[in-house]
DNA sequence: CATCTAATTGAAACGGGTTATCAATTTCAA
DNA sequence: TTGAAATTGATAACCCGTTTCAATTAGATG
């Protein structure tokens, strides 16, 4: 059995319910997707040139763009940067990030999520969504 | 006495720091943006195409990121649009903003900022900056 | 398995928002 | 008043995706 049973189940799911096609290129960028937590379009595509030197830019962003729409992915924009977050085992988080080194981290805090709520009731807001993004050194580019 | 003195004061010390010129399109542009808490590239073109229909946005853009280096502004990047904040009177604060009708209300909150600073710590980052952003409906749009 | 239609693909053109280029103009210190 | 350096407006270039389109492929049907 191959990993990545689950997501493939979950993507395939989606595929039947929109009467969209399950090819090759979908198959090898779902595989190197699910392989990371987060990742830009264009570093999936460096990774897979590698495996097939034709696949297209414009595929791995259209690919990217169906995987958050099957709940696979979401998409993050960090800095200038868009990351896609893999996300089918995760509930939802936020972001600590190193801008020297990039590095990611992700944390969940209620206290601060209610805070949120708080905040929005008290000024007659209902919240649909937010972002929360933490900048700054991770210990080892502290130096 | 103008209004916006003290503005005019901050701006004139940054552009003698660094050998800059006071021109008429820099007190137009400062006079238009000091009107707003939050305003956008274009909107602000628009306002002051009719008093000088020769301005070029290219300026506004010039003079917007001069405003932003001097302290007078921030750029705050709110879903698609870039919101220019209008800051020199306020301190830190964070958004809520309305997806339906545009509003934006400006908050504080030590809690949140404390927590933030907790989560950093536990993962060993010293923190920069950081980004919070509230998207909802306001009040008026609820219904 | 062969056929057929709709979905998908890769290449390249296009798009919005911002920045860079450059010749002409303006500021302001001497 | 003069002259060097900064600024301006028009326009091209840029970045990061998205759209277009003809050729290919998936997969349902017979
Ligand atoms: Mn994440
Ligand atoms: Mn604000
Ligand atoms: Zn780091
Ligand atoms: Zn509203």
């Amino acid at each position: 059995m191959s990993k990545h049973q689950k997501e493939m189940a979950l993507l395939k799911e989606h595929l039947g319910k929109h009467q969209l096609k399950y090819t090759r290129q979908r198959e090898l960028i779902l595989d190197a997707f699910l392989k990371q937590e987060h990742i830009t379009a264009e570093e999936l595509y460096h990774q897979l040139s590698r495996k097939d030197p034709h696949l297209g830019l414009a595929t791995i962003y259209r690919t990217l763009n169906l995987f958050c729409e099957a709940g696979l992915a979401q998409a993050r924009h960090f800095g200038t940067q868009t990351q896609y977050d893999n996300v089918s085992h995760k509930g939802h988080h936020d972001h600590l990030i190193c801008t020297e080194c990039g590095k990611i981290v992700e944390f969940e805090n209620c206290d601060i999520e209610r805070l949120q709520e708080e905040v929005a009731a008290r000024n007659g807001f209902i919240i649909k969504t937010h972002r929360l993004e933490l900048y700054g050194l991770c210990s080892r580019c502290q130096h």
